[in-house]
Parts: C-alpha cells; structure tokens; sequence
DNA sequence: CTTCAGATGCTCT
DNA sequence: GAGCATCTGAAGA
C-alpha cells in the first residue's frame, strides 16, 4: 500500500471521530533531511465549544489559543509545566476551537536520533524501562522528535510535521501494523479541573499501551 | 512494581 | 500569584 498523507478533509470532522481515527496512523516528523516517525498509539479529544479540558473553553479566544480557531489540521503546540510541549492537531470548521492531543507513539523511524533528542545517548545503551516508556507521553514525544513552540501554527501540508497512513517510501510497515487495531476508550488523563468533563470517554488508545 | 517530590516558565486572573 | 492536557529519579515494597 503507498502512503498517503491524511487529506485536510480528514481533520474536518467530530473531534472524537478524528482522535479514534487517529491511532494507527503515522506521524512524521521532518527537518531538512532527517525524518523520523512514530505509529500513534493513544490520542485524547478537546473541544471549545462545551468542554470544560479545553483551553477554548466556551470559545474563549488568547494568545495562546488563536491557533485553535485556525484551519483543521493546523499544528497547535504549547509549553505545559514549564518544560514540555504538547502536540495537538486542530479540528473540524476553522473557528471551531478543537484539536487531538497526540498522547503516544511507537517508534518506526529515527530511532537514532530520537535517543539523542531524549537522552543524548546512543538508542543501544537505552534501559528496557526508557525503551520501554520511549515514545508513551505527549511530552516524551514531543521531546523525541524535537517538536516544539517553533512549531504552533504550522497549517496542514508542512513537510515538518504531517500524518501518514503507511510510512515513506522505502520504509516498510511492520507486520504487527497490519493486524486490525484493538481500541480501548477512557478517561483522559490530568483534567480533573474540568469537573464533569473530566468523566468524558474521549480518550483513545491501542492494545499494547501501557499506563 | 509503586509512590512521591521537585523541576521550571508561561498563561491568565 | 496560582496553576498547569508532564516527566524523572530516588526510595520503598
């Protein structure tokens, strides 16, 4: 099967559709020559109009969450405890504030280089708990593929940041992708300021995920 | 395996 | 000034 970047028109929809849809689908990551990639694997739903998580709750428009009401598909990155960036990708009508938070990946590409960008080690002297927990949080992930503020607003198209189904020529997609994906549903993690909305089964993850 | 303190700076009130 | 869509390393079970 050849790889397709996701149209625009994929991100043009119910947010919760387009998180579930999501996982199983390849993230790359591009600067100047070096690529790297990771399979999603867990993803969480945010959206303005009634959700208290969200940033543009009740269409609240900031600094920070302009990008949220940008085009479907658009990269909306912020800095979150003062450490570590978390990559959404922007949802439905542009004006509607939404976007998925990327939450996990598995690693298929520049494995490399993204030890260097975690631990400025070689990925041979990794611990099996680091490679373990490699790539399974939206701040590690972000770490790894060097995705940062630099980052918010890139509109959908950006050879820097794009969604693939099915990796870049040459690189083949292991066997264990092409088995049917087993989705799991729950609670998203670290929203409990959010009260009710804390309870919303908009999070999504594959079998095999830990946490 | 689990819990837990501490890091660190931006965002909004 | 308070709080945050998090992570790490250390210590204990």
């Amino acid at each position: 099967m050849k790889p397709v970047m996701l149209p625009q028109a994929f991100f043009n929809r119910d947010t919760v559709t387009v998180a579930r849809e999501l996982l199983g689908k390849y993230l790359v990551r591009r600067e100047g020559d070096l690529v790297l990639a990771g399979r999603i694997t867990e993803t969480e739903a945010y959206i303005g109009r009634m959700d208290k998580a969200c940033h543009a709750y009740n269409y609240r428009r900031t600094a920070r969450t302009e990008t949220l009401f940008a085009p479907p598909g658009t990269a909306y990155v912020y800095l979150i405890y003062g450490m570590y960036c978390c990559l959404n990708l922007v949802t439905e009508l542009e004006g509607e504030p939404a976007a998925v938070l990327i939450r996990g990946l598995e690693p298929r590409m520049g494995m490399e280089q993204m030890a260097q960008n975690r631990y400025a080690r070689p990925a041979e002297t990794l611990t099996k708990t680091q490679r373990r927990n490699f790539l399974n949080g939206p701040g590690k992930l972000c770490k790894a593929m060097n995705i940062t503020r630099a980052c918010n607003g890139l509109p959908w198209g950006s050879p820097e940041l794009a969604v693939y189904d099915g990796l870049p020529e040459g690189f083949p997609v292991p066997p264990e992708d092409a088995k049917p994906l087993e989705i799991h549903v729950g609670t998203r993690i670290g929203v409990d300021y959010a009260g009710e909305d804390a309870k919303l089964p908009w999070r999504f993850w594959l079998s095999g995920e830990r946490k």
